[in-house]
This record gives C-alpha cells, structure tokens and sequence, in this order.
DNA sequence: TGACTCATGTCAGGATCCTGACACACTCGA
DNA sequence: TCGAGTGTGTCAGGATCCTGACATGAGTCA
C-alpha cells in the first residue's frame, strides 16, 4: 500500500537516492578537498574556470547551478587566495572575464587528481557501459526536467 | 586533452551531472510544492515521517540527510502550521516521538501526487529496465561512498 | 536620436544549513 | 554501584545561498 497515486518508499524514489548520492558525493570531494584548501565550490568554479577560461561571474554561475551573487562570493575568495584573476576594468560592457592563475592551476591539478580518485571509488563497482549508461540516463533526466522543456 | 589523470570535461563527468540532476529535480518539485504551501523540505520530512511514524528528529534528520538542528526548525515549521504532532514530555529517555496529523496527511496526499507527477516527467524517456538500472546504480554509488565502507 | 529589451555586476535582507558545544537520559560493563 | 559511552534535544555563532532590487552597458528598432 501507501502507492495510490505517490511516490511509494522513498527508497526506491529515484529521487531520493538521487539527493543522498549528490550529498554523499559531496562529503566525499569535501574531505578529498579539505587537506588542499579548497571548498567543493571552488574547486567547481576552478574547474569550470579552466575549461571555460574568460567566463564572467553571471557565465559561470549558471555552469555551477548557483546564483550570480554566491558565484561573486566564491570568485572573490577565489582571488583574495590568487587563483583566479580578473580586469579591473570591463575589456566589452559589463562583464569581468575571469582567468585561472598559474598558482590556481597547480592547486587545480593537484584538487582534479583527488576528485578523480573520488569519482572512481564511487563508480568503482560499475562496468564502462553501466557509467556510461547511467550517464546518458541522468542527461536524460535532466533534458526533462530542464524549464524549457 | 586535459584529461592526464584530472576529471576530463565536465559535462561528462558524472558527479557534474549527478549535482545538475538534482538541482533541477530540487527546483521543479519546489515548483510543484509551492503552490500547495509546501517546502521540500517539508514535503520530504513529511514523506518520511508518514513512512516511518513515531521517529525523532534525529532519525528524520539521518533519513533526510540533514542535520538534528536543520531537522528541528523544519518540524518546527510542521508543528506551527498543525501537520506534525510531537508529546510535550518524551514518553522514554529524550527522544520526542513526531506524527503525522490528520490534516498533515491529507496535505501530504496531495503534495505526494505533485511529486511524483514530476518524478514521472523526469523519468518518462526511460523504459522500466532503465529505470530499475538507473536506480541501482546509484545506490551502488551511494555505498561505494559511504564513510563506513 | 531615443525608447525598449536584455545581460551583467552589485547591494541589502532574509532563509537555510552547518560546526561547535552543552546538558540530559539510557545502556552496559567493571 | 558507578563510570564511560552512546544517543538525543537545544543553544549560539557563522557560512552559504537565495530573493528582490537597482544601476550600468550593449544591442535593436521606430
């Protein structure tokens, strides 16, 4: 019972064990991340920085699913450590192109070899066609839910 | 390139998409919920206490993935607004046993609908063998990762 | 040129959650 | 019996993120 039309035990609600895999993922990067000094959010925004370099606040902020205002927060931090530079001045319009310093991209490295190691032990169990699967599944759910879908 | 030992590109990275997964489920359920008064959080604690009646706010807290002192003010919120009942006085040792009301369970019916409404959206390009693999694998995820493993 | 729209950066305020700490209640073993 | 260990509820403080709002710069079009 308890079906009727809801979600069932949560349990098996996919979008329960979707909440406790996100969060026991980022306990897990947290304490990878920890010795290094570095947050999960700025190692995110690191990442994203390199792999995108010249990206404004507003640019990456969408990228990590996060507001303008808290990616503000998180660049700052990000320069007043040295890892991240930007003009003082806007080169076009408004916007601040962010760039990884060398320093930012040692640390980087160092941070994307302990979040590998994270990534791997969480998928540890699973064949290359299961991680690929359950990739192309949760993209899946994602174009779905996605508000212009 | 910059693969080397690193995370590769983001958008492949499952725990990229993981996070993105259930941000956008967290906003379209909070879309879902608002207009019936609801929080997910509220909506989640409700959820579980249904499923799991008579538990304290620490177990509540475990399940959610939250904290006692996260978990104790989003009762709270219960409590004011007549859904959740807890005894003034605990019947053995601290633990202050919560249910659901009548009324709490009459919301909570509605609210259930909604969610899996979207749940259902999310997962409507999925054929139930996907679904089921889909959600083993990330309970396999989630134990991978564990602290106790 | 001027009005409109859109995107960006920023400020102010509030909501949510966390870490650290403390006191109380039960259980178990010396 | 009594002490340690565990679990629970609660308070205080801080960190992170969000909503709402505003001003600035660029592009579009009458």
């Amino acid at each position: 019972m308890s079906q009727e039309g809801g979600v069932g035990d949560v349990d098996r609600a996919v979008g329960y064990v979707l909440k406790q895999a996100a969060t026991v993922l980022r306990g897990a990067m947290d304490t990878a991340l920890r010795p290094l000094g570095l947050t999960v959010s700025q190692y995110a925004t690191l990442e994203l920085l390199d792999q995108r370099p010249g990206s404004s606040v507003a640019e990456l902020a969408r990228a990590a699913f996060v507001t303008r205002q808290a990616m503000t927060g998180v660049l700052a931090g990000l320069q007043d450590a040295g890892w991240v530079s930007r003009p003082a001045v806007a080169p076009q319009g408004r916007a601040l192109p962010a760039t990884v310093t060398d320093e930012g991209r040692r640390r980087l490295r160092e941070a994307s070899v302990a979040v590998a190691g994270v990534q791997e032990r969480m998928l540890a169990g699973l064949t290359p066609d299961r991680r690929e699967r359950l990739l192309a599944d949760l993209q899946e759910c994602v174009a779905a839910l996605e508000p212009g879908a």
